[in-house]
DNA sequence: TAGATATATGTAAATTTGTACATATATCTA
DNA sequence: TAGATATATGTACAAATTTACATATATCTA
């Protein structure tokens, strides 16, 4: 399931988790994550990117911004997924 | 939290989450294991490696053998960080 | 329309990862 | 104890990853 491959691999980073985190309350621009998280723009950038790729965030324009947001239902895949592995046995 | 940080990592790779469902059914040695996934014995014992550090499996002597199998807490603990995640919003 | 701001993309370097072959270590058995 | 079997470790290499700087694109506003 190449689904998972990326779900996992997109977690396995503390500042994607780090974004995650930040997203969970509100959805946010790239910009307002800037004022939080301490890395650069283009590497902000790229985290959004495999985020997006991995279908764990959306986002939507804004006019001049860009707002995004976390989506459910992959966390919920991810999470029947762990639970069935520890449920058969 | 590096705890995690291994834990998906760990997860993100198709060839471990192969063996982590092969051990979901019962707990087995690597000679077993090597039956039923086509790596190579020292790459099965390298991906051991990885998925004991992040200390998703553990392997308990038995004379020659060494029997490996899952560690349900870790999972758990998994299972909550992503629940939580999709609960507060 | 021109300049400013928000976001993405190209390039490049250092690090990590997955894999296998060769070899070492540990334990069994004859 | 000697040889066989199970597992781990060392070395090496190709591919992927993280990061940042420079630059491009998109949208706003004066």
């Amino acid at each position: 399931m190449k689904q998972f491959t990326e779900f996992f691999k997109a977690l396995s980073d503390p500042t994607r988790r780090e974004i995650l985190q930040s997203l969970k309350e509100m959805a946010k621009t790239p910009s307002e994550l800037l004022g939080e998280i301490k890395i650069s723009q283009p590497t902000l950038s790229h985290h959004l990117d495999i985020l997006k790729r991995a279908d764990i965030i959306t986002g939507e324009r804004e006019g001049q911004f860009i707002r995004y947001s976390l989506n459910m239902t992959v966390f919920d895949m991810a999470v029947e997924y762990l639970i069935e592995i520890t449920k058969n046995r």
